[in-house]
DNA sequence: TTGTAAGCGTTATCAT
DNA sequence: ATGATAACGCTTACAA
């Protein structure tokens, strides 16, 4: 019974069924289904046929029809409070390249312009019985939702740095801050401002806060004591490094002689602003971020590097893992950094 | 009849169903189905009540079932070539909003690492029975792609330029690229270079010809003849930029005193190249865009402005109302373009 | 190796 | 307004 063409009542809407296809080479759908999924116990000859024969119909299983069956949707959901900016976007290419090669789909859930009613996400349009893990970009996740995600059951993976209670893949926010201060104390500046990312927001969580407090280590370390005023906040943007340099630089007294930038952009929107102001980097003032930005190597700028999209593939890979059977496969890992020297950095004027 | 309790053999993976609503509620799982779906023909004191137990249970329906049962998956796919780049980027957010508003999921078909066995995304993971639209993100189809998309029966549309044989949503590439060239024009430039896109990749299909010909009739029209070598192709990144400025710069004989770029991302590579050359821009040379790029302004680069976000928005409203039922609401549209003078363009010098 | 048939959780038709 | 119930297309014991 039941070829498509003598389909019922609600939608035609479906195309070449298992059935079709089982018909057309004389099996049944058991059968079919074994063959096209590759699974063993399928006679060479009976394989190749309906191969075929599903190839000639042009049979592609629905995908919510096995879900059903399978209780799988072989889909993973990133969760992202953006997509446009690089962090973002190189991580999501990153998760791509594994979901493509094991043959996952990839459904995007962007906070983007709507961050604030999140709770929506998971309880309607998200999560439950849509995907099968889910990597988190980025974001600290509150209690409940942590509870809500495990109550699902769904293998999780934070990507971008550190959060409480759940695996999480990113740099060592701490060294890698570190490193940076500290190359420029190792140039010969005393006088090191700070533009950091904002702890206001949950975005990034707890990576700010540790960006800051390296910072002030080496510093306190160095024997040095920033002033007041020189620690700006920004929010990991362009135009957020250009207001802090101009809050920096607007400031009375003498000025720093570098900067230390928690993020690229906000590196460069320092670096465009000091321009506009007729400050010369590095001649007047160094200038380092942290990312490793696409634009960076050609602006010159000097970052401590870090590769979002190794850590989403990497995250991806242990949910997929995980999703395998492979207990234990998600857990916390360390991502490297590396400071890239350039020219955005030089010794203090004497 | 089944509570979750009670599961059988296969995955106890599915948490609460209709029919645990429908037993606590003490109604049937039609009338759960109507109630939750805010269907009509449910009296309120039943639909609330029913509301408060699938609430208090946490129920969330199965995507996949419903899909299964109604032939729709409430997801549309977005296929893009890159996502880690501007227009792209800018296009899912946009996308995202829409879909995000009308409770659509949006899958994401990147192919950017894969970018050469695109078959595969036809064939299996993708699109078939997967999703209820695609929106195309800058790329021409073949015409073998087009007819499978167009067999399935699912709405369809291109952002981000033309494209035969399917609705399109993109700027007036022609119009954009010559007001950008007689801008420089106006300015009195005579000696006016050209970076291309790439017209080999069908990343961007018909873009990159249509601003080379623009920039073609413009010159001609103010009868102006540009060197061979003149013209330099790029791919829209950054580097290219770069690099065809260096092939530009490299060339004996006298220099260009302008240059028009297909993308801001190729302006700002000749830019930091120029600078890196020590060409002053706007003094010994005019530079210009077409996007309005992120950093645009920071940069003080001229531009054509267009945005991305806004024509996937749009791209993506008409899919849904095609989906909706209103037959004929995907159509081509053709998106604003304007030229914003910034910093980076001014008369030659005399 | 292959077939039979019972689910999987919804939706939609048809009664009531 | 509500309830039975037959699909939807696939997977997977279990039987053959």
């Amino acid at each position: 019974m039941a070829g498509s063409s003598e389909r019922s009542q609600r939608g035609g809407h479906t195309g070449i069924s298992i059935e079709d296809v089982a018909a057309a080479a004389g099996v049944s759908t058991a059968t079919v289904s074994r063959a096209v999924r590759g699974l063993p116990k399928v006679s060479p000859v009976t394989r190749q046929k309906i191969l075929e024969v599903a190839a000639s119909l042009g049979y592609v299983a629905s995908s919510s029809a096995s879900g059903l069956a399978t209780g799988r949707t072989r889909t993973i959901g990133i969760l992202a409070p953006f997509v446009s900016r690089w962090f973002f976007s190189k991580a999501i290419e990153g998760a791509d390249r594994e979901l493509y090669a094991r043959n996952y789909n990839l459904s995007l859930y962007n906070l983007g312009g709507h961050g604030g009613n999140r709770v929506r996400l998971f309880d309607k349009t998200m999560v439950y019985k849509q995907i099968d893990a889910l990597l988190v970009l980025c974001m600290a996740l509150s209690h409940e939702e942590l509870e809500h995600l495990h109550k699902i059951e769904i293998p999780l993976i934070v990507v971008g740095g550190h959060v409480e209670e759940c695996s999480y893949i990113g740099i060592d926010d701490y060294a890698a801050a570190s490193v940076a201060v500290q190359h420029l104390v190792d140039l010969g500046h005393r006088d090191i401002a700070l533009v950091h990312g904002d702890n206001q927001t949950d975005l990034n969580f707890d990576v700010p806060r540790v960006r800051i407090l390296a910072y002030h280590d080496v510093m306190r370390k160095a024997g040095l004591d920033p002033q007041p005023g020189w620690e700006q906040w920004g929010d990991f943007t362009l135009l957020s490094g250009q207001d802090a340099f101009r809050r920096i630089w607007n400031l009375p007294g003498r000025k720093p002689t570098a900067i230390f930038c928690a993020s690229d952009e906000m590196a460069m929107g320092v670096i465009f602003e000091a321009a506009r102001a007729g400050v010369n980097v590095p001649g007047e003032l160094s200038v380092i971020g942290i990312d490793d930005h696409d634009f960076s190597e050609a602006m010159g700028l000097t970052t401590v590097a870090q590769r979002p999209d190794e850590q989403a593939e990497l995250a991806t890979k242990m949910l997929l893992d995980e999703l395998d059977g492979h207990v234990g496969a998600v857990k916390s890992a360390v991502a490297r950094h590396e400071l890239i020297l350039r020219a955005t950095t030089a010794p203090p004027r004497a």
